[in-house]
DNA sequence: TAAATGTTTATAAACATTTCC
DNA sequence: TTGGAAATGTTTATAAACATT
């Protein structure tokens, strides 16, 4: 039992309406790829792999700084989560602002001059966990 | 520009699903009272009249001991509010739950012999707001 | 003026814990 | 007493309204 609050979310995507409750296969199976089965990445990239709060730590984490602007961030999260590119609703970006609001963990810092402004990790809640550990520990 | 955070919320009730949103004025109006027009009361009951956090506060404090068990907070709103009565959502009582999980001005407290868990405000974010006060300012 | 960014609330749901029957 | 069901409590996702930059 881990008790990181790290671990992945859970939620499946995609077919949570109602609406699409009693989906037929093909429409489940888009663009399966010619060599056959589906492949252990796309599968993946169904769900959602971590939540939001732990995905932004990564992110956030990944540089030296550890201070990061918000367009640089979804860069970041599209970058190095399969499930960005392809399975992702249209709010995601939404669901990534609402999580730096609200968890008091992530604090917005103007910089110098004023003009930019870069989201932080406050220092007393931050772990430091970076996307690699995390994999790593999965092993 | 009240600043206090207990105004009305504003999000209309009961039609906010794609598969709602051109109802026939037939399936707006029902059960229209003989007398003629929709009265002020069952149109104000059309609207969540207060944010969650506000109503609970009211909740919490219309009691000398500000403090309340769950089953009573439930009771307390629905006897207050119309809208609960006739236009709330199956999940109102599950939005109360993670609303006095979510904020922390909402403190459970369990009773000495244990057992009975009652929620409180916060001593230092509680101000105070009664139902009573906040429609007095309204007329 | 428009778009991007930031804040807050509602709603549904998954899941855990506690209490009740 | 105990086992399962219901109630209670916690956390996250998603959409949206709205404010600020
Ligand atoms: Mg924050
Ligand atoms: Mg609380």
């Amino acid at each position: 039992m881990s008790s990181d609050g790290l671990g992945s979310c859970g939620i499946k995507q995609g077919m949570e309406g109602k609406e699409n409750q009693h989906l037929e296969p093909s429409q489940v199976k888009v663009e399966e790829p010619p060599g056959g089965s589906i492949s252990q990445q796309d599968s993946v990239s169904e769900w959602l792999p971590y939540s939001y709060m732990a995905m932004i730590q990564f992110t956030i984490n990944s540089t030296e700084r550890k201070h990061m602007t918000l367009k640089i961030i979804y860069t970041w999260i599209k970058a190095h989560f399969p499930y960005f590119k392809h399975m992702a609703k249209p709010g995601w970006k939404n669901s990534i602002r609402r999580n730096l609001s609200l968890h008091d963990m992530f604090v917005r810092e103007t910089s110098a001059k004023g003009k930019v402004s870069f989201w932080t990790i406050h220092l007393s809640a931050n772990q430091y966990f970076t996307l690699d550990q995390v994999s790593e520990q999965q092993k």
